[in-house]
RNA sequence: GCGAUCGUAGCUCAGUUGGUUAGAGCGCCGGUUUGUGGUACCGGAGGUCGCGGGUUCGAACCCCGUCGAUCGCCCCA
């Protein structure tokens, strides 16, 4: 047994988690039911580096919010550059696209997954490490990317057995259609500042269309009469959403109409959507105020901020934690066998049958140590199909629940 | 960045208005019992009560600070 660490033993960074036990199968389920939804949609899997210039980051970003000068872990290398961890996914990719000439297999269909930094305050469901699961399909105009990037997230959520989550489904309308409508949204709010929130009044300044979702009593009327994005839709515009929505209605996924639902950055365009918890619904008791389960949209405006080429591209992102919180517990795994000795001269003749077993393909699980006669005892506290024990004078029994067990047949001698 | 609640054994927690050697259950280790068996009983290890300072004759308990956790606000790529 190891002894309690002593007063010096460094503790872990906040926002940070060891991810172990029942936890760590549902997050490891999460990974593996993406990892296979994804090759039926085919998405090529794509790795990426942790951390690239900062200025990857904070010219998509851009300066519209804190994001930038407060929430990126960034910090200087011995060379003087000035780096920073990733804080999403898109961003990178769309670096690589660039700089790697990727142009050529366009559209390209992608997936990846992995850790994902944010210096914020941590609470339930969200962390300062935490990782996602990401979906992007880059140089790819038309509709129908965004019907199937949809259409594998619909797919994904319904595999993983999370109910009651609904996909929340909005349009921003091109670069043209999304300026109108954010100046009449200025023009409609500034008429009533006074009568905002606090947070509302510094949010006409900074990101106007972020008081369309405040939680605010105070704002709540003024929100509802706001302009809608509607009004402002060019023909073109109009006419891709509408390919978009009967998209999703032809390959079955559910959406409902979300006309409040914006995105912050500017690079975005056309499509936006949130996969968010009904209300009232186990999901939502389980996220607490972090409700968005999946998200994402188009964001044909992206490349251009890193020096490229314009590149329509859409994509979408999940926290991994978030959605292990609503897959349940997983099923402890039972091991195929439990060899127990019984009589530590029978040990040799253990090591030899495990490694046998597990070469047919069993998984096995060895129990040889404390108490002699609490060792059975132990390998019945575990899951298990056969526990095979081996006792004093060559005797050994075999206990089992099921006499159907495949891993009966590998240990013939002994069943 | 702001606010609230919390921090006692590996885990879940108790600890009475501040008062002797800080407790329970589970888990762990050992023994006895049982003997094809997740039994029962006995015993044991394991805590400077998150950390630092203060008040007091005396602090797990009161005060300040700090670190961490949890929940919410802000932000949400």
């Amino acid at each position: 047994m190891s002894k309690t660490p002593s007063r010096s033993t460094p503790q872990a960074i906040r926002g940070t988690q060891d991810i172990f036990g029942a936890d760590a199968e549902a997050f490891a389920f999460v990974v593996e039911t993406f990892e296979r939804v994804r090759k039926l949609y085919r998405f090529r899997r794509v790795e990426m580096p942790v951390f690239e210039k900062t200025e990857v980051f904070a010219r998509s970003i851009g300066e519209t919010t804190d994001i930038v000068s407060k929430e990126m872990y960034t910090f200087e290398d011995r060379g003087g550059d000035s780096l920073t961890l990733r804080p999403e996914f898109t961003a990178g990719i769309a670096r690589a696209f660039l700089t790697n000439g990727w142009q050529q297999h366009a559209p390209l269909k992608l997936a990846t997954h992995g850790p994902i930094f944010r210096y914020e305050r941590p609470q339930k469901g969200r962390y300062r490490q935490f990782h996602q699961i990401d979906a992007e399909i880059v140089g790819a105009a038309e509709p129908q990317a965004d019907v199937e990037l949809l259409a594998f997230a619909d797919q994904l959520l319904k595999e993983l057995g999370i109910a009651g989550v609904t996909l929340h489904l909005n349009t921003l309308g091109d670069g043209d259609s999304r300026e109108a409508w954010r100046a009449a949204l200025v023009e409609h709010f500034r008429a009533v500042r006074g009568e905002l929130s606090e947070d509302s009044q510094e949010r006409l300044e900074k990101n106007p269309l972020r008081i369309l979702d405040s939680k605010d009593r105070r704002d709540r009327a003024f929100v509802a009469d706001a302009p809608k994005i509607d009004q402002f839709l060019s023909d073109d515009a109009r006419a891709f959403f509408e390919a978009v929505t009967s998209g999703l209605d032809a390959a079955g996924v559910k959406w409902t109409r979300a006309d409040g639902l914006v995105r912050g950055l500017d690079y975005y365009r056309h499509t936006a959507f949130e996969f968010i918890p009904d209300e009232g619904s186990e999901a939502a008791s389980k996220l607490g105020s972090q409700s968005t389960v999946l998200g994402g949209g188009r964001y044909d405006g992206l490349m251009e901020s890193l020096g490229g080429a314009p590149t329509p591209a859409v994509g979408w992102a999940a926290g991994i934690e978030r959605l292990a919180m609503l897959v349940g517990e997983p099923t402890e795994s039972s091991s195929d066998l439990i060899v127990v000795v019984e009589d530590d001269t029978r040990l040799t003749e253990a090591f030899g049958l495990m490694r046998s077993v597990r070469e047919q393909g069993f998984s096995a699980e060895l129990i040889a140590e404390g108490s002699n006669r609490k060792r059975f005892d132990k390998a019945k506290k575990k899951p298990h199909d056969v526990i095979v024990s081996l006792q004093q004078n060559m005797g050994h029994s075999v206990s089992h629940e099921n006499s159907d067990a495949p891993v009966l047949q590998a240990i013939k001698p002994y069943a």
